[in-house]
DNA sequence: GTCTATATAGAGATAGAC
DNA sequence: GTCTATCTCTATATAGAC
């Protein structure tokens, strides 16, 4: 008998999927949690563990370090849907709904803000991670701002590139000012700084 | 014999100005570079202290808290020449001036990207730092924005407050593309951030 | 003012029982 | 698949010698 069913999470330690799925999946919603509130290394394994009513040697059972964890937890967000196919209008779009969205996940924001602040350092376990995300966002942006200028919908001056690498910066820079203070309204800064820089 | 001469280290400790200034100096440059590397959770004062020569307790007895270290660390950055009294012009170009120089302190820029993520965290002990000084930079940037306004010098529509906020955002998130890529030209970006506010 | 030595706590990771 | 027990390392901080 197999308790967990049709259950799909992803398994990156090549044991299958069998019982422990689902204590997989608690673990790395525990994980997201512990990272966000302390950073990478501000966490430590045990108190993810605890948090899933586990002990330390039964998570890293399931994850062989703590860096196996930190990746498991990141790839499990690049899951979300990719903006790469999309129209320009499209993408930018659907870039403040995101910030939108996640304006009601401090957690997600946290975690994000301080892992791609410590992940700068080259030996971080995240590292490689973070360059290719900025890279993929950023080349992203950079073809629909492009897109943008062809038909003259961008200010003229503005070179695509850099304005993509702002864009970016902007929604990065605005998190951490409403991590600091909830009253910024970061959905209002993201879109007012695609305004700036379209026509 | 006082060799310390006319030192005027910032004493937190309340325990004047007698020999230990010159090692406080040397304490503060080398937990600034420590800091800057790894991170404030992930430096040890071990590994400050080995890096002036000193033992753990040795610097103890100079900071008695790792925590007092970092504010001290933070506080003494704090005597850079402020941009409150300048005209907007003055305010916009210092900012850009300044940048430019940071550029060739990659420490520098590791701590403060690291740390400013760090201290979101509530009871972080420089939580208090850098919300006071979130608060102040972006008051003095709506102040240049707004009188900017006034003759007409910012684009219509845009809200002072709000490109403040964004000029910040812009700042720290570029400071994060450039540690992973130095290719990134921050300097490029703020200036054309400003740009694209201004009419 | 700086040291050695130590207390105490917590980290990541492993061995082996069940 | 999860546990107890333990190893080893490192952390912050203190006590007291010099």
């Amino acid at each position: 008998m197999r308790p967990e069913g049709d259950d799909a999470v992803a398994d990156t330690t090549g044991r299958g999927t069998g019982r422990g799925a689902a204590t997989r999946a608690l673990i790395l919603a525990a994980a997201l949690e512990a990272f966000a509130e302390s950073g990478y290394r501000g966490t430590s394994v045990r108190e993810i563990a605890a948090r899933c009513g586990l002990t330390h040697p039964a998570l890293i059972y399931h994850f062989p370090t703590k860096a196996d964890l930190l990746l498991a937890v990141l790839e499990r967000r690049d899951e979300d849907g990719p903006l790469e196919g999309l129209a320009a209008d499209r993408v930018l779009a659907r870039l403040v709904e995101t910030v939108g969205a996640n304006q009601s996940r401090r957690g997600l924001i946290e975690l994000f803000a301080t892992l791609s602040a410590e992940a700068t350092a080259a030996d971080h376990p995240a590292h490689a991670w973070f360059a290719r995300r900025y890279a993929n966002l950023v080349a992203t942006l950079t073809r629909a701002y492009a897109e943008l200028a062809e038909t003259g919908e961008l200010r003229p001056g503005v070179d695509p590139g850099v304005a993509a690498r702002r864009l970016v910066a902007v929604m990065d820079g605005l998190q951490v000012q409403w991590l600091l203070d909830p009253e910024v309204d970061m959905v209002a800064g993201v879109a007012a700084q695609i305004a700036a820089d379209r026509g």
